[in-house]
DNA sequence: GAATTAATGTTTACAGCGTAAACATAGTAC
DNA sequence: GTACTATGTTTACGCTGTAAACATTAATTC
């Protein structure tokens, strides 16, 4: 039997980011993780601090990934213009990271971690993805400077982060027969929304970027 | 010593809506609250099933009052068109309501509270706090058809959810120098946004309803 | 009005949690 | 080889959600 893992630390990441995937942060212990991983419950605290410390470098490792998804379709090894198919397909990307690793997602932006700076390599994910966002907005279209292009990117940001969490909400409504009358329903909205995705977010996300 | 307390239940969501906005749903207990109740630790079992249902409760309050205070902009004692302004004025109210409740509003639209649909009452309230939300846009604009302002109002209300989300997490980034330059922040444009949020949120709304 | 029942409180108990502290083992440097 | 450091385990503590048994008060039935 073998006393020492060898690389305890990414395995642990490793475990946590397919629990945490598959069962929410909310529902996972670090005394699981550790059990996942084969070690002692304690066992964690040689390489994370606390749990949150451990939850970080997921959500860090979901901001690389996610930034890995966004650049693939923008192409970095180019310094081009893209299409407008391009960039809408850059924020389908940032969609479709965002709702296939929701519960990732979720400890990437929700409450979960108070305070990015106490966390260097989050931190750092966290605004190179950003970067990303906004170098698709760059190779788009071209505007004054760059306090404007972060205010495009910006509201795009929202529009697409607003989604990520109403597509959340949805799951959690039921459908009821609007006949009557009292209240109207969202869900067939968001619905429509997500089976028209392309032509939903090409007017809108044109519409921001002029706006 | 009276034994009973006579309206127990009220005062339980009371204490936890207090000590959720002051601490965070995450950092509260069953326990604290019926101690801030002055009730014992499992007396709370005797109104609501689970921690679970008592949140639940906190978001349907949550969601009666950032309905009441759209309402409150729009009048609902009249049918009469809006202006711009006063639309304007009502997802202010929105976002005014989430960022001074953040914590009761990450309870109604995070992941604490599974489905809605094991809550009625939460459930209800929801829809009929996005049926102020819809109306607000009757009231500013003629469309063609209930589908169009359903679509148009998912379309603002994810702006608006995704800017209550930005602020979050613009309060967990730090300023760094952007000399460096190997990446660009969004902290500075998220300020920007803040500090300019009529012009901001009047350029943005409007782009999105007419997109 | 007394007896029964239902509603609403308390006390006790349990397993799981994050994590601190003490201890054990393995790898590294001299 | 000896000391030191890194990385593992064991044990322990207080807090959590909540189940179960018990107590008291309010409501209902006769």
């Amino acid at each position: 039997m073998k006393y020492h893992h060898g690389n305890l630390r990414s395995e642990l990441i490793r475990c946590a980011c397919t629990l945490c995937e598959e069962h929410g942060h909310d529902k996972i212990s670090l005394r699981g993780i550790a059990k996942e991983a084969n070690v002692s419950q304690t066992a964690p605290y040689r390489h994370f601090e606390t749990k949150e410390s451990l939850l970080a470098a997921v959500a860090a490792h979901g901001f690389v990934e996610m930034q890995k998804s966004i650049d693939k379709i923008i192409d970095l090894s180019k310094t081009n213009k893209i299409s407008k198919k391009t960039l809408i397909d850059a924020m389908l990307a940032y969609l479709d990271f965002a709702i296939s690793n929701n519960n990732i997602y979720e400890v990437m932006f929700g409450t979960v971690i108070k305070d990015f700076r106490n966390f260097p390599d989050l931190h750092d994910a966290a605004l190179e993805a950003y970067s990303s966002l906004k170098l698709s907005i760059k190779r788009y279209i071209k505007l004054k400077n760059d306090q404007e292009y972060d205010e495009k990117c910006v509201k795009i940001w929202a529009f697409l982060h607003g989604l990520v969490g109403l597509n959340k909400i949805e799951q959690k409504l039921e459908d009821v027969p609007t006949t009557d009358g009292s209240y109207d329903m969202p869900i067939d909205a968001l619905r429509a929304a997500k089976n028209n995705l392309v032509p939903f977010m090409n007017s809108s996300i044109d519409a921001l970027i002029k706006s």
